[in-house]
DNA sequence: TGAAGTCTGTGACGTAGGTCACGGACAATC
DNA sequence: GATTGTCCGTGACCTACGTCACAGACTTCA
């Protein structure tokens, strides 16, 4: 099968076509940690009211187009950044310009924690998919913070263990799960159930290409394709524009592996 | 080629064999945290006086045998173990008994700490592979000693850090070396550079067969014998039992792509 | 209105590596 | 010294998936 993993390099049709999307930057009332959806879910978000003032007082909001880089691969850590709204891809890239996908960050994720505490380099580019809000705070700033309030400490701790295990889960899916149907099913579902948090139905919102989705899964953008039309045909899945619905969890589930 | 990563699934010639070999335990000195040799370079072993005595003061030394379970995957999280001599293989295995090796732990290692700090279950399973000499601190016990010292929240986070930093390298190469060869040429080096550190001599001894280094690097047993063995053929790399030297480290790093 | 660029879809073809099936080398146990 | 279990080595065969090469649908910009 020539090579596994061997992603198709960025050849013509590979990136860099979102620098040229039309930037459409919808202006928002400015998100206040105190008052946000995700308080209660996320990491920063839900300390107590004394760290929180002080969470609120460093750090920057702003908002930034489709296709915005936060940092890149191998720079030196400059700072934080926490998801607001909006989405953002982080992804590497080999020496022979295949790229791996490692997560879409959602919402209420903290990028840039792992390589700012222990001051190493960034290991992952991170590039908006969306228009996205971030709050951006400064390596010293941020490393002041967790000193004087210890118990962010621990939930600074907790959000990298979190990392970790997604990464981990990445590493352990990529190796375990038999196919790239396998992979792909996997992956259609944990993004499913993180999205329609609860809800019963299995519905997600992805606005990648099949190229970029490949990059995710492990396969060439030929492959994705041809498994997205298996997917459909077979009714495991329906595709409404950029969202997708999972019709059948429990088939996808078996082929997960 | 069948299913890319679709390791064998372990079968008459599988796992299972450790427990049965001659457990000689060799009786050493117990280890003090204070004059253990890795103490300059890891995390916990490098606290202040104050906080290593009490560090001293809490979970209990043991010496194990080849083969031992620290604990198993999907286990709820007991504690934390560090290791203070011998090798300590962290696996973990798909419902259809593919395993995957993650790594193999060395001495200065903490085992647990992501699911002891965020509560929740062991993601991996963890035997030792030589006689092992741990210090294995209970949950309870271990997030107390955090909260009293916050200097070693830091020095967690950090170790974390580690954790995850491996994880994601795991997953890296498993999704972007192109080819068996190249991921195996990756681990060779990677595994040589942390043991012979510093040392021109690229020198590493593993006690793994080649089934268990076939999970490490993501073939099948077989590939990995025929691929050893056309490394050796080539002059890549050199055989005396259990131990490996590397003869050319840059071709081996072309390679490993 | 057209030209250029990006994204999806599909057929044809080649191959790395999985799987099966042995056979031989050791070690441990009886 | 026969038996059993584990590990290594190797040949034969097969298939999932990468790669190449096009073609049609949409967008964007002159």
């Amino acid at each position: 099968m020539g090579n596994p993993y061997a992603f198709r390099q960025n050849h013509n049709n590979g990136a860099g076509a979102k620098q040229k999307m039309p930037l459409s930057s919808p202006i928002r009332p400015v998100r206040q940690c105190g008052n946000c959806d995700f308080r209660s879910l996320r990491m920063f978000c839900s300390l107590g009211p004394g760290a929180l003032d002080d969470f609120e007082s460093i750090g920057a909001h702003s908002t930034l187009p489709r296709g915005a880089k936060l940092f890149q691969e191998n720079a030196p850590s400059q700072g934080v950044f926490v998801i607001c709204s909006g989405q953002v891809k982080l992804s590497c890239t080999s020496r022979e310009g295949r790229t791996l996908i490692l997560k879409i960050a959602m919402p209420g994720d903290v990028l840039g924690l792992g390589a700012v505490i222990s001051g190493s380099k960034y290991e992952v580019t991170a590039e908006t998919v969306q228009p996205t809000e971030i709050k951006s705070i400064r390596r010293d700033e941020f490393l002041a913070f967790l000193k004087k309030h210890g118990q962010a400490s621990l939930h600074a701790a907790k959000a990298l263990s979190e990392e970790y295990k997604a990464a981990f889960f990445d590493a352990r899916r990529l190796a375990l799960s038999g196919s790239t149907a396998g992979r792909l099913a996997g992956v259609l579902l944990e993004w499913a159930r993180t999205e329609s948090c609860g809800k019963p139905e299995m519905r997600l919102t992805m606005a990648l290409t099949h190229e970029e989705l490949a990059n995710l899964v492990g396969c060439s953008r030929e492959t994705m394709t041809r498994m997205l039309g298996r997917f459909k045909r077979e009714k495991l899945i329906k595709m409404h524009g950029v969202s997708i619905q999972i019709l059948s969890p429990e088939r996808l589930e078996r082929i997960s592996a």
